[in-house]
DNA sequence: CGCACGGTTGACACGACTCAATTGCTGTGG
DNA sequence: CCACAGCAATTGAGTCGTGTCAACCGTGCG
């Protein structure tokens, strides 16, 4: 991947959901960042720990995993600040961990806080980074709370592709898979059994398919159906009709003018 | 209950998240509200709404609800304000819905961008605010995958009283159930019938009584350990080791008389 | 007074879990 | 280069929690 560049990273998750100017993607070029390697299932942050400074997903996926049993109760894909709200309140509730290997870039909070204060551009688009975050919490939970099994691995797997293309990555609908099973049936609140079947039952079904670490979508509209997938609560800018077929090539902003 | 000064609701809340000082307490004092009686079951907010003020809660019970088979992925109570992230971004992805009777003050968007402006305290007050939901929700979803139906209840409840506390509400442990047992069925993804059992299973093992459309503690400390309820998550600012003894004595606005 | 709704109870079905054993893969050291 | 360790994936069998269905009761309200 192209090393060096975190803001980029940053600048794309940001263009998802707001409009940047010339001069917000300038500031974001200013970002200082420590970059640093993880394995998989390492600790990014512990429970304990009282950061200074946001993680900024680079590459591959991290997940918020609880104390107790391990379940997982939020996953992040390359662009993403698991700990944005850290720079208003350091407490932690969870541990951060990587799924699969994982390149973080650590960036002060003091670097969000001024950009926050020279560009409203970018505070507002900040906050929607968060508002977008507690929208999928609260869609996780009608999914746990509303769908089998069957459902919620697929509804999981659709959300995870559709943020993905949001930022660049799996326009193929192929992508990387680093995560177990098991660390899927965490996410899923279901038993690593269990979701062995389940994802056999997409396979047969000629829905996916998952080898050698990578996940292949062969048919994105039966997922999408078999999901119940509905992307308006992931608040991207720029979904078309057929599900995020986004060519990211044109203008960063079509349309999508309406007053949010 | 104290007409005519919702403004209080607000700064107990907030109060139970942040220190406010005498000019932000001023501030609020200024609050415009329209004041709005609601029934059981009504709608406060559609999906489709566009919402330009938020709905600051102050008695009774608010929810998220779903669209498809009505799970409930978020309760507020009074001195919530469910929807304060519509000051950045208007779209809803469920409806707010009564449970029970309600009164709800609106407030103008424009405030709270206002007095966030005047008062960096108010400022990160308010942020508290969501963050704080955010956390909720995280919580919500550990319990709904990984504990059982019995201590998801218990859960439920013990978050319920406690959050009812730290606005001086429920100081004896007790508490209007204004909702019926399908709807904390709703809230806890199991079915009716099976929420009924697990009521009487709570009443059986003394935790609680719930009557008249009243909930009793009889044994908290139980009921906590039933729960495996731990209330670092709701960011709260004194609870007492004993989980919720509190004391208003410091409360700067300690009228909140009559329940609810 | 009676209807409607919430609460209660029992019988039965099924999805998902657990346990346990086996296979397959991958990396590593002899 | 092979053997082995260790982990992930896979499979089967038996169990259990929870859901569904259906009936019944109690009570508040029109």
């Amino acid at each position: 991947m192209q090393q060096g560049f975190a803001f980029t990273k940053l600048a794309d998750r940001l263009t998802s959901i707001a409009e940047l100017s010339e001069e917000d993607l300038e500031l974001l070029t200013r970002m200082p960042s420590t970059i640093t390697h993880f394995s998989s299932h390492d600790q990014v942050l512990r429970k304990s720990d009282q950061p200074s400074r946001c993680c900024l997903l680079l590459q591959g996926y991290l997940c918020w995993k609880d104390d107790g049993d391990g379940q997982i109760s939020s996953i992040y894909v390359p662009g993403d600040v698991p700990d944005s709200y850290t720079t208003v309140s350091p407490r932690l509730t969870a541990h951060l961990t990587t799924l699969g290997q994982a390149v973080v870039a650590f960036v002060p909070h003091v670097f969000f806080r001024e950009i926050s204060l020279l560009s409203p551009n970018l505070h507002r688009a900040l906050q929607l980074l968060s508002i977008t975050d507690a929208a999928r919490l609260r869609s996780w939970i009608i999914n746990l709370g509303s769908r089998d099994s069957l459902t919620r691995v697929a509804h999981l797997i659709c959300e995870i592709v559709a943020r993905l293309q949001a930022v660049g990555l799996a326009r193929d609908y192929r992508f990387p898979s680093p995560f177990t099973q098991s660390d899927l049936a965490s996410a899923c609140a279901i038993s690593a059994v269990h979701a062995n079947r389940i994802i056999q039952e997409l396979r047969r079904k000629q829905v996916l398919s998952w080898q050698s670490r990578t996940i292949a979508i062969t048919d994105w509209e039966a997922l999408c159906r078999l999901a119940c997938f509905e992307p308006d609560y992931l608040g991207l800018r720029d979904i078309t009709p057929a599900v995020c077929h986004r060519s990211r090539a044109t203008a960063p902003s079509a349309a999508s003018e309406l007053s949010m």
